[in-house]
DNA sequence: CAGCCGTGGCC
DNA sequence: TGGCCAAGGCT
C-alpha cells in the first residue's frame, strides 16, 4: 500500500507502458489522494480486517454507505470476532439487522460465520474458491474479499466496476448479457501489485466520481481514455434490459392490543419474503384483495367482526418486484386472552426489540403504536433503529 | 436464467 | 412525486 513510485526513468528507446499499466497507475494514482475514509478501510499501508471486509461487504451488498455504517458499528461492538457471531442467536443477529433489508443476508451471515469457526478454525480462508463457497457470498463478494483482504489479485466486479467499465469502453451490450464481456474487460487491468487498493479504487470512482446520473468527468483519472465521455453520454451507460414492474398488491393488517398495550404478532416463515422476522397478523397479500371481508381473516380472540376498528388511510409500501398496500385494523382486546396457535403477545416496551421489518414498523406506526427504542423498557433495542420513512398516506376523502 | 429478495435517498 | 438506483446472492 505504498504510493505510486515515480514512473522509472526511460532510455529515448524505451516503449510506453501498455494501456492497461497506464490506466491502472493513473486510478491508483487518484485512490492515493482521494479514498474515502470508512469503519471498515485500514488506512493506508495497513493490512484490512477480513472480518470487517467481509461483514461490510455483505451489508454492501445493495446497500448503500451511508445505510451500512451504523449497522456495521452496532455489529463490531456487539460482535467483535467471527466467532462472537458465530455463537450469537440468529434472532438476535436479525434484530440487530432489522431495517437494512435483504433479511437472507443477516442469515447467511450468520450461517457462514459458523462456517468460519467449524470448517476453518475460526480464520477466513483467503482463495476465492473457498470463499466463494461459504453462505452468503457469490462471485463478487469473493473475489472483493480475497483482494481487499488478502490482496490477491483479482478485479471484483460489481455495479460501481459495471458502470465505470462500460463507460470507458463504450461498451453497446446490454447487461446482464455483457457480463462475460465486462469480465474479460476487467482482467485487462493489472492488479498484481495493489489488488485492494485497485478494487477499492473502483468502487470509490464509481461512487464518487463515475456515478449513475451526472458522472463528474472533469475530476476522473480516467477521462482521457474513457469512450463515453469523449461520446458525451456517459450517463447513458450502462446499458440495460427493461425490466417488467410488479403488480400492486393489497391486503389487510390487524394490530390487536391488550389493556396493559401488549401487542400480538408472529413469526414469518424462515424462508422467502422477510423471512424470519416479526409482523402482526394480516391476510395474504394479493392482487385481487376483497375488502370487505378482510374482517374475516382476522386472529381468533373472541372479538367481535365489528370491533375491528378499520384504522383511516393506508399503509404503503414498495418492495422490489411489487407495491403493497395495506389496510389497517386494531381491536382492544381484554385482559388475558390467549394468542392463537403460532402467535405471541410482545409487551408495549419491548416491540422496538423485535425484528420489526419497516412494512411493520409503518403498520405498528399508523395504528398509534409506538416503535422507536427507548420507551417505558429496560430491553435494548437495536441501537441505530432507523425510523419507518413517515410516508404513511393520509386519510382518502372523496372529493364531493 | 429470470424471478425473488428491503430499504432509503436521489432528482 | 415516483421511478430509479445502491459494494448481489440464491434458486
Amino acid at each position: 500500500m505504498t504510493l505510486a513510485a515515480p514512473p522509472p526513468a526511460r532510455k529515448p528507446s524505451s516503449p510506453e507502458p501498455p494501456e492497461a499499466a497506464r490506466l491502472t497507475a493513473a486510478l491508483l494514482g487518484w485512490y492515493d489522494r482521494h479514498r474515502r475514509v470508512l469503519p471498515w478501510r485500514a488506512p493506508t499501508g495497513v493490512t484490512a480486517d477480513p472480518y470487517a471486509v467481509w461483514l461490510s461487504e455483505i451489508m454492501l451488498q445493495q446497500t448503500t454507505v451511508k445505510a451500512v455504517v451504523p449497522y456495521f458499528q452496532a455489529f463490531t461492538t456487539a460482535f467483535p470476532t467471527v466467532r462472537d457471531l458465530a455463537a450469537a442467536d440468529l434472532d438476535a443477529v436479525l434484530r440487530l439487522w432489522a431495517g437494512l433489508g435483504y433479511y437472507a443476508r443477516a442469515r447467511n451471515l450468520h450461517a457462514c460465520a459458523k462456517c468460519v469457526v467449524d470448517r476453518h478454525g475460526g480464520v477466513f480462508p483467503t482463495t476465492v474458491d473457498a470463499l466463494r463457497a461459504l453462505p452468503g457470498i457469490g462471485d463478487y463478494t469473493a473475489n472483493a474479499i480475497a483482494a481487499i483482504a488478502f490482496d490477491v489479485p483479482v478485479v471484483p466486479i460489481d455495479g460501481n466496476v459495471e458502470r465505470v467499465l462500460t463507460r470507458l469502453h463504450a461498451l453497446e451490450e446490454e447487461l446482464p448479457g455483457a457480463k462475460p464481456r465486462l469480465r474479460a474487460l476487467a482482467d485487462t487491468l493489472e492488479p498484481a501489485d495493489r489488488a485492494g487498493d485497485l478494487a477499492q479504487a473502483l468502487m470509490d470512482l464509481g461512487a464518487t466520481i463515475c456515478t449513475p446520473k451526472s458522472p463528474a468527468c472533469v475530476l476522473c483519472p480516467w477521462a482521457e481514455p474513457c469512450a463515453a465521455r469523449r461520446r458525451g453520454d456517459a450517463e447513458t451507460f450502462p446499458r440495460k434490459a427493461s425490466k417488467k414492474e410488479g403488480r400492486l398488491r393489497r391486503g389487510a393488517a390487524f394490530v390487536a392490543v391488550r389493556p396493559d398495550g401488549a401487542v400480538l404478532v408472529r413469526t414469518r416463515p424462515e424462508k422467502g419474503l422477510l423471512g424470519g422476522m416479526t409482523e402482526v397478523p394480516t391476510t395474504e397479500w394479493t392482487t385481487t384483495f376483497a375488502e370487505r371481508s378482510a374482517r374475516d381473516h382476522a386472529p381468533a380472540l373472541g372479538v367481535a367482526r365489528k370491533d375491528w376498528r378499520r384504522v383511516p388511510g393506508v399503509v404503503t409500501h414498495v418492495f422490489t418486484h411489487f407495491p403493497l398496500e395495506l389496510l389497517v385494523f386494531v381491536a382492544q382486546l381484554a385482559a388475558g386472552v390467549d394468542a392463537p396457535a403460532g402467535s405471541r403477545w410482545v409487551a408495549r416496551g419491548d416491540v422496538a426489540g423485535e425484528a420489526l421489518p419497516n412494512v411493520m414498523r409503518k403498520v405498528l406506526e399508523h395504528a398509534g403504536i409506538d416503535t422507536k427504542p427507548g420507551a417505558p423498557s429496560m430491553k435494548r433495542a437495536a441501537p441505530n433503529q432507523p425510523r419507518p420513512s413517515s410516508r404513511i398516506s393520509k386519510p382518502k376523502r372523496s372529493p364531493r
